[in-house]
DNA sequence: TTAAACTCCTATTGACATAGTAGGAGTTAA
DNA sequence: TTAACTCCTACTATGTCAATAGGAGTTTAA
């Protein structure tokens, strides 16, 4: 599996943030109830989105998250990579493996980078806006 | 990890086959030794590539395994979902999975199914072939 | 006919990642 | 000053991965 929960989860949030989009800072409670996801597993997920600077968080009461640019300003992959941190399909690909002393030997290793590259591209090819109701109907997803 | 160490070895066990392609049963104990795997997890690849009928099997003395057809008519998506079993970016895709009780309100649902598509277009676009060091020059991999 | 050389089958294991849970400290606006 | 938040560290149960182990069954050649 190449997209785990944690990631699917914080792709359904940022859309949902997307929906409600109105520059006041959104309840984390309020995105776990519509989400149907755990409050305390959301919280995990929003640090690490608020760390990387893909939202704004806010502190004390009416405090919340809230996104930091257009919709259309960000890019999915920009979101699974943060929260995923490997997107490798195989092992010998990823950046903290140690270099695969087979490297050179591999026939099959530039085929794998070749399949990295398939999936970078097409979810950067998907931007926040391609997830709302209302969005422009000459790009349609999937 | 959408592909294992299961997957990447069948891969280059499969090659390995494909570049002794003599006719002959090639042993067991001469794929693993040139393809450095240990000689007993190779036998659990082995046996599920055979039950899948991706190669022939022989037992007894001058036993082993061989290539069932042309190295050009092994799609590499086909080795992988053998030996994978699954190859779905995102739980929420794969066959065995409960139905997402979501899937009709989830928004990122055509997303997934979009990326799990251009993953098989990409793996089934590459043949055995193609890995042989003799190969055609119009097709390169990666 | 016997034994070598192989495939085939069913556990078992250690290591690691996933998917949360738990409890509380710190922060801010009303 | 207190309610309602975010933030932080640690813990745990479950499952998968990557092997390992041991032996049963099969076939061919000497």
């Amino acid at each position: 599996m190449i997209v785990s929960t944690k990631g699917r989860y914080a792709l359904r949030v940022m859309i949902d943030m997307a929906e409600h989009n109105t520059g006041e800072y959104i309840r984390l409670k309020d995105m776990a109830e519509r989400q149907d996801i755990s409050r305390k597993y959301l919280e995990s997920i929003m640090t690490g989105l608020s760390k990387h600077e893909l939202v704004e968080s806010a502190m004390g009461k009416d405090g919340g998250y809230r996104l930091n640019r257009a919709p259309s300003e960000y890019k999915i992959g920009d979101i699974l990579r943060v929260t995923e941190g490997d997107l490798s399909p195989v092992a010998c690909i990823a950046k903290d493996e140690k270099k695969c002393e087979m490297t050179n030997l591999c026939n099959a290793y530039p085929f794998w980078q070749g399949l990295a590259a398939q999936i970078n591209e097409y979810i950067d090819s998907y931007t926040l806006q391609d997830f709302l109701k209302h969005k422009d109907e000459t790009t349609t997803c999937g």
